[in-house]
DNA sequence: ACCTGAACACCGTTCAAGT
DNA sequence: ACCTGAACACCGTTCAAGT
């Protein structure tokens, strides 16, 4: 998967801007930016952009690998400063947050948590989806999340949280509150967790 | 806002053959659908589209009015056959459902759930909210909801519920169970003491 | 009053011609 | 080996010309 043979000067040059100006331009107009744009903006021909980048998911992941990579390792370092529970929540806000202001990062981790079989998982939604199966496994084995959820499940339902998020003022504001309402569960009394509720349809 | 003057019998055809025709193609493919290729199958010019309908929110709002005010009538009607809290979670999961077979109503539905205080929400989409404020009002009023959600944020999270569920298997074969998780809550054993359902981890 | 379709600007993608 | 930019097909939107 490696480089086989380091690039030309002039291809390494183009491809770095590429990643740079992809980034800004992704980050500011979301996933569906001009493509063109980017290659007119990076002062490279649009050909150019498509010999690097066969298709427009290819620019994405690349232009967002190490910000998929900071995620993962901030889910490690909250991990090591939080009790489990506390931690998975605070990651999955982060990570809502990160997806709201990046605009493009959404759709990069929307492929992460797709099912669709056909395409393997590229590698930054991999470490991504590691990231989140740690603090699922660890809040789990203190009894802070119910066992019969999968952490893709997890992550799909977090990009959900972003997307009602969205909605809701456009930036990030309801966040936190919404992904309480996740985890905390929408019924019963807020003071009252267990119990005291109407006997509801059969399961 | 009614209908000044009847609409000349050339205009009232074309008029209804694209709702028709929009209908179907935004179905099949979203909101996202070419209003060319919605004009070419309607067989008008593309500037007969847009004298129509100004924009495109504008051709989804009409071409889905219909189905915007069944979907509020089902509401209730549930809301007589069902008790409060399970009528709640059955109209959500169809909600749910409905914008995933129907691609271009999860668009509309999304502008439903828009704070942008800017534009003011057309009818279509009033009707919705206000059925889910009469089921959201039941469903507190019985205890089966807690009190601090307004039901612009329940459509809202069904949104999510909705997007995530897409994701799950491009389908909407995780609806129930991803609503479930919603309205029952992520954390907490999952076998309570009162109306729980029997515990899938750990005896 | 309404419709048509050409016109314009834009975008994604490919590829022959260059160096 | 790599880059460029013209070329093609497509789309959204407008508008002069028709009836």
């Amino acid at each position: 998967m490696t480089q086989a043979r380091p690039m030309r000067a002039d291809a390494r040059r183009n491809y770095e801007r590429l990643l740079r100006v992809a980034a800004e331009v992704f980050a500011e107009h979301g996933e569906n930016a001009s493509l063109d744009d980017i290659a007119r903006r990076a002062g490279v021909g649009s050909g150019t952009l498509y010999r690097h980048f066969p298709n427009r998911l290819a620019l994405l992941e690349a232009a967002y690998t190490d910000r998929m990579a900071a995620l993962a390792a901030r889910a490690d370092e909250l991990a090591r400063s939080l009790p489990p529970g506390a931690a998975l929540v605070e990651w999955l806000n982060e990570l809502c947050a990160g997806t709201i202001r990046v605009r493009g990062l959404k759709a990069l981790l929307g492929s992460a948590v797709m099912d669709g079989g056909t395409a393997p998982v590229p590698a930054c939604c991999a470490s991504v989806r590691d990231a989140a199966a740690r603090l699922v496994a660890a809040a789990r084995a203190e009894g802070a999340l119910r066992a019969d959820v999968e952490p893709v499940e997890l992550l799909r339902l977090a990009h959900g949280v972003a997307t009602a998020s969205e909605f809701a003022d456009g930036q990030g504001g309801q966040i936190r509150r919404y992904l309480a309402l996740l985890m905390e569960g929408l019924h019963g009394r807020p003071d009252r967790p267990a119990g005291g509720r109407p006997a509801r349809g059969r399961p």
